[in-house]
DNA sequence: TTGAAAGCGCTAACAT
DNA sequence: ATGTTAGCGCTTTCAA
């Protein structure tokens, strides 16, 4: 079918570790007349070398495994796309691409099946917040590398970590709600506390402490997520503003966990006839490009993506795993605000709402 | 590092070809005191068969290629959510994932990645016209599956065709507006003419001329997509709102090429003052989640995402290449309309308004 | 019922 | 300056 370096050998009338040789630069003691002669037979033949049959020998495959919760989340295509590039530029690595939806068998078999083909290298989008099988991953020689969660303080991991500052985000973001005179806050999160979640409820907390507002602060957990993990957070989002909307006293101004969630928090606040940002005041976290062409524009915390993510390549093509991670590894990479129209003062009364569903007509 | 075969054998005092009977399932006329040795083995080593090595033996690899435009339109990452799942589930395949930003050398260099490593089957999301490096592909061996362009009629190909019946989906936006009572249409698309893109306009002049309309129907091309490739299609939309906002005789009703397109084009409208659906209104076509979550929510026409994507994976994991793909090939798959907020019936008198520019603070 | 052996396409000593 | 050769980890006839 396609032609192999025996077939380039013969055609070049040499053996095939010459073939072999200029195929791996190691031209210098070569007859240029050889050289010639071996290129053109490849050039005639159309020959590509194996990388199958290459790895087998060496050991390595230029493929890069990259886990991610969900493709369905703009926020993950976009650092996807990001990681392929920079990846593909700089080292020739392809990416080997699996979602999770943030299961941990899932995760498990999916490092299984890239070490059974042979890759060495993978960037894990996740935070679940137990990093045993990632571990067990480096240990059978994988150069793992892992997105938005900490080492475990105190403890020794080879597991490297980039991350961004999610506490310093969420502070931001809350402290923006805050200094537009918000009291009532909430922080709208889902079921499952990952360490990137926790990180930023903290900074939730510390926001609203430092304004003594911390009695009026509150988290809203819009509950599980379904099958299709990350996609559907926007979904959360819509539901629990029909929740806030029939709350009493309800907040004036919420932190969403990410720009998703707020997006679907302000279509949810919409359908229940609640006004973004005169009745309440939105803001997210990421900056995902869509955050700009919401209707309110979402005010948020962009996330340097594209430098997050060339460190987690540039670590991950390390030759060899770092033996411990808790020193070269801390590097927060922080937000920046991002000031648009989903938030402004908060309203001088509540206005009152009868929580309404939306309807969707279907033709053919 | 990691066990191999060898060592199985020699842990159950068995030979490697032993070994590779129970791996292969071919355990009929074992003794099941061997077959239990050999699965001992198996389980104390942690052994896991290199698919490398298979692969170099069978020639087969349960790898499935990826081409798409971007994954930062957040239909393609859909998409590629569906065909990871549907090909892991089904076939136990992995995805192997090219951007390509529609640019024809990425692909070919993607192919011949894919090729090299021993990759057998892909699915390519492009609809680029030429499809000559597609062919190509397929006598090396591939197995090829393409979204988004029908087979060049009259010619024959091997390349297998699945598509969204376009042309039908352009005309039912489109017969959405005029029913709404809008006269003055025009489709929204960017430079360069891909075959989906052609067939959408196809069904726009169907529908426009079928009314009666033909001269009030106009193409409004908003340039090229830069490297970022469809990703900025949004943008495009964006700018292109501007430039319809300063028109004449600006028209009422808007198709737009697809569903970000569309998400921009409101946005753009909002900014120079424009209101959907009261001045404007917008179609679009696709059916992203996203779109039931703008402001004014989209009306749009919904494509049956994962049915296509399970017959583009079915398709691609056939042994062979069609002979020729002219005649299973042309199953259209035809999208539904969804009737949301952004469609109404046109302004009686146009309004007026100065273009103007957001403006977007940025703190830090 | 099991084992021996010949590769798959390449790389890299080691020879020459 | 180039060729010989021994594998990498597996599958699969063919023998025993």
């Amino acid at each position: 079918m396609t032609s192999t370096i025996q077939d380039v050998a013969r055609v070049a009338g040499v053996s095939v570790s010459t073939v072999s040789n200029v195929l791996n630069g190691r031209t210098d003691r070569m007859r240029s007349e050889t050289l010639d002669r071996v290129k053109s037979a490849i050039a005639t033949l159309e020959y590509r070398p194996s990388k199958l049959a290459q790895q087998l020998k060496t050991g390595h495959t230029p493929l890069l495994g990259l886990l991610v919760p969900s493709l369905t989340n703009p926020m993950y295509g976009h650092m996807a796309r990001e990681i392929e590039s920079y990846a593909q530029q700089k080292y020739e690595y392809r990416l080997l691409i699996g979602s999770t939806y943030r299961d941990r068998t899932q995760e498990i078999a999916f490092i299984e099946d890239l070490l059974a083909h042979g890759v060495r290298r993978v960037i894990v989008i996740s935070s679940l917040a137990d990093e045993r099988h990632l571990e067990s991953a480096v240990e059978r020689g994988m150069v793992v590398v892992s997105y938005d969660r900490g080492a475990t303080p105190g403890k020794r991991s080879r597991v490297s970590h980039v991350m961004p500052d999610n506490y310093a985000a969420a502070r931001l973001a809350t402290s923006h709600l805050i200094a537009q005179g918000h009291q009532r806050i909430a922080f709208v999160t889902v079921a499952g506390m990952t360490m990137s979640r926790s990180a930023k409820i903290d900074g939730f907390h510390a926001a609203a402490d430092e304004a003594g507002l911390r009695d009026l602060a509150q988290i809203l957990d819009g509950g599980a997520l379904d099958e299709y993990g990350d996609g559907v957070i926007a979904e959360v989002g819509r539901a629990t503003a029909h929740r806030i909307a029939a709350m009493a006293d309800r907040p004036t101004g919420l932190v969403a966990l990410n720009d998703l969630m707020a997006i679907g928090l302000i279509a949810g606040l919409r359908e229940v006839g609640l006004q973004v940002p005169q009745d309440v005041s939105v803001v997210g976290m990421d900056g995902i490009y869509l955050a700009g062409l919401s209707n309110p524009s979402l005010s948020t915390v962009q996330l340097p993506v594209p430098e997050m993510m060339r460190a987690m390549v540039d670590r991950a093509m390390q030759a060899e795993a770092p033996l411990d991670a808790s020193s070269s590894d801390q590097v927060l990479h922080s937000g920046r605000l991002v000031v648009r129209e989903s938030v402004a003062a908060p309203p001088v009364q509540q206005r009152q709402v009868h929580v309404q569903t939306s309807q969707e007509k279907t033709a053919s």
